[in-house]
DNA sequence: ACCCCGATCGTA
DNA sequence: ACGATCGGGGTT
């Protein structure tokens, strides 16, 4: 199983959304294959965390490339991102969604309560971890874009990126 | 110290 | 389509 390196993380956004496609995610005991994900880009982009500078919170999508950016929302949910682009810049990939053995966990929020990925894993370093990281597949996804979802400033970028069954 | 709202989910 | 849910981030 041949790993993604930090590079593929440092590419651009869009490409890490759509390249994630296909993927595999292991956390643990549990993997699946990353079936949906959103690009959220830079000081720019007015959904992104950190479109209003750096914070406490969104500090680790400032970092490195290649590191989780777990958060807490809604009072009972965890979602998970895996920080791109070069050190300085801004921005990050959701993931949300995860094609496991036994079911497809649509939604962000629901792949972290079912893998058990808390806020435990925020800014852990996914390319140096024996335990959460991302592997190579043989798959060649089909996808399709759409707007975000769920978020309030609104663009209608199309980067979300969804796989197609 | 505190207020307010969210990158959601499940049910209708 | 909508209400439940509530911690904590961001600002005072």
């Amino acid at each position: 199983m041949k790993r993604l390196l930090r590079d593929f993380f440092a590419q651009p956004t869009l490409n890490v959304a759509q390249e994630l496609l296909g993927k595999k995610l292991h956390f643990r005991d549990k993997f699946g294959i990353i079936t949906e994900t959103e690009a959220y880009i830079g000081q720019n982009d007015p959904a992104c965390h950190a479109t209003r500078g750096m914070t406490p919170r969104n500090k680790v999508m400032f970092g490195p490339p290649g590191h989780a950016y777990v958060y807490f929302i809604y009072g009972m949910y965890f979602c998970l991102n895996f920080v791109t682009e070069s050190e300085g810049f801004p921005a990050a990939v959701l993931i949300r969604g995860v094609q496991t053995d036994e079911k497809h966990l649509n939604g962000p929020g629901k792949l972290c309560r079912d893998l058990e990925i808390t806020k435990d894993e925020n800014s852990h370093d996914i390319c140096q971890s024996d335990y959460f990281f991302v592997t190579e597949t043989e798959i060649k996804p089909k996808f399709e874009t759409t707007p975000r979802i769920g978020i309030k400033a609104g663009t209608s970028s199309l980067w979300r990126f969804v796989m197609i069954t």
